[in-house]
DNA sequence: GTACTACTTTTGGTTGACCAGATTTTTGCT
DNA sequence: AGCAAAAATCTGGTCAACCAAAAGTAGTAC
């Protein structure tokens, strides 16, 4: 951890981008704005503030993207929230939005995907089946070479797209490539034959549209990172 | 929907941005650029692409935004991904972000909140449970107010925050706010005594412990939206 | 008094020049 | 030739000036 000897830094080196929007944190925690509120304009924060207006400009960008603010061409930006509590935990989790812990992720992906597949298996169409049974055969092609990895995660990427949920998918897509990176980094992970099968099981319980048994299934598949991720936890804790 | 004679504009407008994306997306796919390489400079890619240097700037932020290339400062850009065809289909969906279906939201909320209080009821700490009295309290005290939305909000961010996985936390603050918004919008919700009791419910649950019944009455609270949603879908397909 | 038009101001968007740190190349000494 | 110091270059980050569209305002015709 960064700790330092005052131990009010909690952050290595806080972005100017951040810093504009803890400002514009206290702005809101102080009453100044309201939710629905119109914020000033760029120039106007910038000066207020003392940054230039381009750090303001990407702080309002980053409060954009996660659907703080919403900023209109030549109108300025409001501000979206629903009440001020609501504000200020959403804006303080943008801010705290650090790299998240290993298990934590595997713990979310092994949730979303035992959804997922669920789905899958009762909404997939023909052309879902036509795709997930190509990916099925790239994986098992490319068993043995460095793709392997690349193929696993374009199964599972499948499987979601073909949940017919996006929301899911796109969250899965957040979770994922940060676990495989994790994954291949700490672990020469040797190819293990009972993935292939297990990737088979689950194609067999789709096709059957048996969402129940294919959740089984996943949850089973990912039991060995999520074990490997609790003693990964447990070896960092001590 | 955004329609054109040609069939072709599947988008309303291409913002400059996602050109960009869809540029170094090219320059990928043919193989010009592979994971881990280092991409060219801000301004060699703006004069190549034809657009500003401020274009390609944010579009290299969105593309660190969501882990697929990581910048370092004064040295350039390294593609982050583990294979091809990962990376296409990462920034295929960046690309293709945008506004979710309600009901994949309320869909993907349920599952995401079930599992959270479960998590919540085996791991709250004191603290936890202070907070999670004092919201609780707090929604029953604005239950006849304007500000009943905002506090019921907060009990339930207060739930995910003690299920102490932040992954879960965060989607949850993705998902919540915008179906907050929708269900705001399409539906005078009337104060609902129901809710309180439910509250009062999980509250119990949690506080023995009890995660399976805890989620249980999650379930059943969050019902009521998801019928809302299916309905509402149903609507709009005919 | 009201409605409409033309003008001024304000807004976010864009551009090109400049800055400091990292990187590479050149240079000069042994 | 080997190697270290220094200079030139290349990088992302920052800044101030400019652009066109939106919003606001004043004036005028009715």
């Amino acid at each position: 951890m960064a700790e330092t000897f005052t131990g009010l830094k909690e952050q290595n080196v806080e972005s100017p981008t951040d810093k504009v929007i803890s400002k514009v944190k206290d702005l809101i925690n102080s009453g100044v704005l309201k939710p629905g509120d119109k914020l000033p304009a760029e120039r106007k924060l910038a000066v207020e503030f003392g940054f230039g207006r381009t750090q303001v400009r990407e702080a309002l960008h980053k409060l954009e993207f996660y659907g703080i603010i919403k900023t209109l061409p030549q109108s300025g930006s409001i501000i979206n929230g629903l009440d001020i509590n609501t504000l200020d935990g959403l804006i303080s989790d943008v801010l705290n939005l650090q790299s998240y812990d290993f298990y934590s992720l595997v713990e979310t992906r092994v949730v979303l995907e035992t959804n997922a597949i669920r789905l899958c298996a009762e909404r997939w169409t023909e052309k879902d089946m036509q795709k997930l049974e190509k990916a099925h055969e790239n994986y098992l092609r490319d068993f043995n070479t460095a793709k392997r990895i690349g193929s696993d995660f374009a199964f599972h990427r499948t499987v979601a797209e073909s949940s017919h949920n996006p929301v899911f998918k796109a969250m899965l897509m957040i979770v994922i490539p940060d676990i495989m990176e994790i994954y291949q980094r700490d672990r020469l992970c040797a190819p293990n034959p009972d993935v292939i099968d297990e990737h088979q099981q689950m194609m067999n319980a789709i096709k059957k549209r048996d969402g129940e048994k294919a959740a089984q299934i996943m949850t089973k598949h990912l039991k060995g990172i999520l074990d490997f991720a609790k003693s990964k936890l447990e070896k960092e804790e001590n």
